[in-house]
DNA sequence: GGCATTTAGTTTGATGTCCAACTACTCCTG
DNA sequence: CAGGAGTAGTTGGACATCAAACTAAATGCC
């Protein structure tokens, strides 16, 4: 996009005009907001990732995969832990794969599921992009560490409410990894 | 997409184990919040528009025209407004203009502008949409008012060192509407 | 006045996401 | 152990967004 900036700020604009004729205007405000920062993150994320061959979806989905204990996840388990449509998990796969970054293996005791590993070039991409990714979110962000605690603890009671996870635990499942 | 909850949150998850591997870990965990909740809030908002034939970016474009004085913008001046590419105007125009609910007009002293003119039938489903719209929002956030304001102050904060605006004048712009 | 430059909008093509339908396999039940 | 129900993943189709190329009109400069 690349558009140079408004002398204002057009969704604090909008603000004032919604409040003049309804009610809920904050909430519009933060919703419009979310929905431009999301472009915003995007944006900045993948194009600091654009040099190894990734967007942010595809990134995400490795250091999942790098997160787990022996580097290989079932596609649906990846799919919940992303947060994504299976569909979705099908096409970053397929990416994936085609740049040799992971590979599809049966799983050994169900022949439904398709277990995704991550190789060796795979591991090395992980390293390098996520200190690019680091760069890029930190060059995004000079909010301040208690601003992006602030907002995550308010972005992540939304979720909650919206069914995103059971809040019985605050954050970890049982076992530590994988 | 519809799952049902897991019993952690995942990004709390991700957080934990990128905090072992690597720093900005806070970072990360609110750009991936941030993410997620766009998409819930739009399939919110989507769900809600769905039957008047809208959805959040055309209902956006719609609320927009009604704010101006006259109900008629160059569709430059939306795209600016909206933040969306011109291509991505081009488009919703052409669906609101299918459905009625606006027009394409030629400026009257500037043969290359096209002006998009709100209908009659339009401005009746802007009022009704508004209304649905701020139904579902409330139900979405049952965040307080200050957590909503807080939350736009930090996102703003964001847009506005990324370049959305020039954060000379903090909110409004010349004159009053249009 | 005439031609290069800029601006407005559309078109085309590449991506990416989701949904719905489908295939293949497993599990459960009688 | 046969058949129905549920689960895993893929495929095809709909849709949205953006970038780049293109057309048409206005502006500016000599």
């Amino acid at each position: 996009m690349a558009r140079r900036p408004l002398p204002f700020d057009p969704i604090a604009l909008a603000r004032v005009n919604w409040d003049e004729r309804s009610t809920g205007g904050a909430a519009m405000q933060f919703a419009t907001s979310i929905m431009r920062v999301q472009q915003i993150v995007l944006s900045v994320t993948d194009a600091a990732l654009k040099p190894f061959g990734l967007n942010f979806a595809r990134f995400e989905a490795l250091v999942l995969l790098s997160f787990s204990r022996t580097g290989s996840l079932p596609m649906g388990k990846m799919g919940e832990r992303l947060m994504i449509h299976p569909a979705s998990v099908t096409n970053i796969v397929d990416r994936l794969e085609e740049k040799g970054f992971v590979t599809r293996n049966a799983h050994p005791d169900d022949g439904r599921t398709t277990l995704c590993t991550l190789t060796q070039p795979g591991r090395a991409i992980v390293e390098r992009s996520l200190v690019a990714v680091n760069d890029a979110m930190f060059g995004l962000t000079e909010l301040s560490y208690d601003d992006l605690e602030t907002g995550t603890a308010l972005l992540t009671k939304l979720r909650a409410q919206h069914g995103d996870f059971t809040s019985e635990h605050d954050v970890i499942p049982s076992s530590g990894n994988s």
